[in-house]
DNA sequence: ATCGAACCTCCAAT
DNA sequence: AATTGGAGGTTCG
């Protein structure tokens, strides 16, 4: 009844989720590098900078819950829906997936965790940093270049900044990028930027375009291998075929489903096979065996 | 084509 | 206390 009360009168704004939504284990596996958990009224707050805008979540139940903007628009409300995926129908998915052990095992763990709708620039030049490296660096990396290269806006919460664009990044240079701790990928991101802006490239078109196209695409900037271009296919250009292979599927795949030694296959080879196997919603299973192999303990 | 090594930097484990 | 090796890969020879 207090529910009812409090919908009524609009204090609680739940985002539209088609199925159950496990949002802690969504932003934080792996996936993004940008949301922080903040304290707030001892609920576990998180925050997001889209579109400009600071955006504010919490778990609440089985859904999620948009603390902030505090009255959100129609606009505000689809960016935060759509970023988060709120409309996969996981249990659709469960579903079309032949079960084995291993994933039955993860979906039930994890029963919730979405896959995300990012931001192609930004998830493009996270995920060139993301090589060789360790999740808590990749973090600080972000946060020092977001800090020194992106504008400065402010809300009812104060200041916040936004993510550097290409030119941003051009203007910062190499050197400050390898000042602020990017190491050799410094010249990446660097690179990629200025092939960005010289092209006129805007990633938001490749959205829904063939898989393969995309992954040629991505491919051709430095830094991006088929890992790389696989992460930023399957986290933010809706390709949920997309198969990132790294070390910790190469593990998953090693002990659970092949019994020969996997090092000796190309990781391209093993992506494709993959896909193969598990089908159109290879990228969701990617993700439960990524996150459920790193949390096994 | 294929295969190691090297690549920046941090930090936990010797 | 100094050194080594690995970390959610890619590139180069």
């Amino acid at each position: 009844m207090i529910w009812a009360v409090l919908l009524l009168n609009g204090l609680i704004m739940i985002l539209n989720s088609k199925s159950k939504y496990d949002l802690e284990s969504t932003l934080y596996s792996g996936q993004s590098f940008l949301w922080d958990p903040i304290q707030d009224e001892n609920l576990k707050t998180h925050e997001v900078i889209l579109n400009k805008t600071r955006y504010r979540a919490r778990q609440i139940y089985d859904q999620v819950e948009m603390v902030y903007p505090l009255h959100p628009n129609e606009t505000q409300i689809k960016v935060l829906e759509n970023y988060l995926r709120v409309d996969d129908d996981l249990s659709e998915i469960y579903k079309s997936i032949q079960s084995d052990n291993y994933l039955l095992s993860a979906f039930n763990k994890f029963e919730g965790l979405h896959l995300l709708r990012q931001d192609p620039w930004e998830c493009l030049v996270t995920f060139i940093c993301s090589s060789n490296n360790n999740m808590k660096r990749i973090k600080l990396m972000l946060r020092k270049l977001i800090n020194s290269s992106g504008n400065t806006l402010n809300d009812s919460f104060g200041e916040y900044k936004t993510f550097p664009t290409p030119s941003q990044i051009i203007d910062a240079g190499e050197d400050n990028l390898r000042s602020m701790g990017f190491g050799y990928r410094a010249k990446y991101i660097f690179e990629t930027s200025k092939i960005i802006l010289k092209d006129n490239i805007d990633l938001k078109k490749l959205r829904s375009q063939n898989y393969y196209d995309n992954l040629n695409q991505l491919t051709m900037f430095p830094g991006v291998g088929d890992k790389v271009a696989n992460c930023v296919m399957l986290f933010s250009l809706d390709n949920l075929n997309a198969f990132p292979v790294d070390v910790w599927i190469n593990r998953v795949l090693r002990e659970t489903y092949l019994n020969d030694n996997v090092n000796k296959i190309h990781d391209s080879k093993l992506r494709s096979h993959f896909q193969d196997y598990f089908g159109e919603n290879s990228g969701y299973i990617n993700h439960y065996l990524f996150h459920s192999r790193r949390n096994d303990d």
